[in-house]
DNA sequence: CTGAAAGCGCTAACAT
DNA sequence: ATGTTAGCGCTTTCAG
């Protein structure tokens, strides 16, 4: 031992047992004496040995134990934001129950953060990519890390082989969704049902390229967040045509209540708003009150999510409410799956409507054009 | 390389060099000539050699390229506090400049999760301990694992080596922290200088039993986190000695909300109410707007960290600001000083009282006994 | 049940 | 500027 910290070595020698039963009295794999192993035990507790060497196990076994968590966005943002730390939550559940820890991976965005390109994971969990074309899931899948794309996808396998080709159809992967087109479009129907016709839109952010306003018209429909398109695809499945659409560039709250002030200062404003997310429907809900509208006499407001609001009191958000730490569970289980090899089917959780206090019929007939 | 993934052996051979050299091409520590360089990436890019396999370089380096980050309290409660984001985004921040990965590790109720004693890391960041005889700290201590304390303290060195006796003085720890009993003692004495006298506190958890109601009185007060300690003792160097204090489990605005029913439906409540932090002191200001209250008009109500709250609006809190994300950045500078064998001496970042709407003189004569 | 030997993939002296 | 050599600390066959 000499110097430096001690190693399985020095324990071994204390104990005069070779080094291959010292691991075995700490790893416990494989056969080994009670009174061999309880010698190794003492001898190592006599030098304050720490136990094995995580570098040294995990060159040895090919495992680092990590799992990448990576966040379409800095963490300022995200994590202000419940619904990633509601689902982070539920990972670390499973993953913490294999000892298996999480890499806090910010990649602002759209980049490759040099941690992807890096640091040692077994699997990589992301949390919003940009569809077929996401340069991250790419750099992971020529590192050959299974991925675990939460709220994405990569398109069918045949597009992903073509000129972006970045990640081989056969690379281990595995997808944890929500049923957020059908939950959507259940929401909307239910406002159809109590007379509202006219339908403002606060979305979530279209791709990496985050903004705050009506939507780029020359943008790329195929491009950008899938959590995004769903929900929109799901107002349109209802057969809405919203009179306005709002872009923000992260759902929180302030962006949801410049939306709000944006499309309840026209004119004739919509009698609906529906928000992409509850952080965002409960910024408009502010920006109502600010402006001195009742919520839901003069306008009729709803989320996406189901978080607990409670600084909205009294009023609570019609909204749909998705299983967040159960995402996140999922999500874990996933990453497991495909660090043990094994496949991982597709999961897509349902949604829930919830009725609130903030949508009712409109207060009067509406007329569609000023 | 006949099976598996390509290794740098596999690079040389096909660049025709030696592994070392090899090695240089992606590294870049020592003299290569550019045309080997361009050889060696070129043979990597014909294999699909992603690059150095990080266990490979860790163990030979012995540096795992991670800092642990552990927050005292599961995620769902830390993470939903702005406060740990903030930190943390800090914390990415600088970590994040060094390709420096972080490592998340909640830690309930003050057990010591496996991955403290277990996972790789080059440092650790925790976040809030328990004081002298943390057992997280001291297993990282064991381990010889640097110690960043934010927050936190493990008292003087002389008592380290106590019963607990589990952090030798000469194990390398850095602290940063906030003069928040200086903070807090500004932001009472003004308080008192409007003509409050009668004064509640919401605090945060005193330790790692969280409960929420009057402090149990057979508690060793030289015991449980720092942070509120300091806070309290800010309020007593202010001359004040509070009617009611009522402990919460976490800093959350529903822990607030229930503290300030809990202060404000007494017969004859304090005229200004302290919560050690934003969340809990807006938790408070929703429950005196349920009972009627009109704030700053029947009761002022205060808080600690300056944190955003665009939903209290159009009220303002009055807090003590503290500089979050400086206070992460310095916690990731204190790692990398801690891993590079350099010392960091401790960090006290100032603090600055700001003037809300939640706060003003009180209403009328107050009188101490009912 | 225990020991000997091999090697995970890489970097860093040192020698050329 | 490049090659040779020697491990980092551990687990895991395989013999005994």
């Amino acid at each position: 031992m000499s110097t430096g910290r001690p190693t399985l070595a020095d324990v071994a020698v204390a104990a005069g047992v070779s080094v291959s039963t010292a691991s075995l009295a700490f790893s416990g794999a494989g056969p080994i004496a009670a009174a061999t192993r309880d010698r190794v035990l003492a001898a190592a507790a006599d030098l304050a040995y720490p136990g094995p060497n995580p570098l040294g196990q995990q060159l040895r076994t090919g495992r680092s134990g990590i799992v990448g968590a990576i966040f379409g966005d800095r963490l300022r943002r995200s994590f202000r934001d419940p619904v990633s730390i509601q689902m982070l939550d539920g990972l670390a559940q499973s993953l913490g129950a294999h000892d298996i820890g999480i890499l806090l991976i910010p990649s602002e965005a759209g980049d490759v953060p040099p941690l992807v390109a890096h640091a040692a994971m077994d699997a990589a969990v992301v949390v919003l990519c940009n569809g077929p074309d996401d340069a991250v899931v790419a750099a992971l899948a020529r590192r050959g890390i299974p991925v675990v794309l939460v709220e994405g996808d990569l398109g069918a396998p045949t597009e992903r082989d073509g000129p972006a080709g970045r990640v081989p159809a056969s690379h281990p992967t595995a997808r944890v969704g929500i049923d957020d087109r059908r939950g959507t479009e259940a929401l909307v129907r239910t406002l159809r049902a109590l007379g509202h016709e006219r339908f403002g839109v606060v979305a979530l952010p279209f791709g990496h390229d985050r903004r705050l306003g009506e939507p780029d018209p020359a943008r790329d429909p195929r491009s950008g967040y899938l959590a995004t398109r769903r929900r929109l695809a799901g107002i349109a499945d209802a057969g809405v045509v919203p009179e306005i659409v709002i872009e923000t560039p992260a759902s929180l709250v302030e962006h949801g209540r410049s939306a709000g002030h944006e499309i309840l200062s026209r004119p004739d404003p919509p009698t609906a708003i529906i928000a992409l997310s509850d952080l965002l429907a409960s910024g408009v809900v502010l920006a109502a009150r600010e402006l001195g509208l009742r919520v839901p006499e003069d306008v009729s407001i709803a989320g996406f999510d189901g978080l607990d609001l409670p600084w909205l009191a009294p009023d609570v958000l019609t909204t749909v409410r998705q299983p967040l730490a159960e995402k996140g569970r999922q999500a874990g289980e996933a990453a497991i799956a495909l660090i043990a090899g094994v496949p991982f089917p597709p999961v897509i959780l349902p949604v829930q409507y919830e009725q609130g206090t903030t949508t009712a019929a409109p207060r009067a007939a509406s007329h569609s054009n000023g």
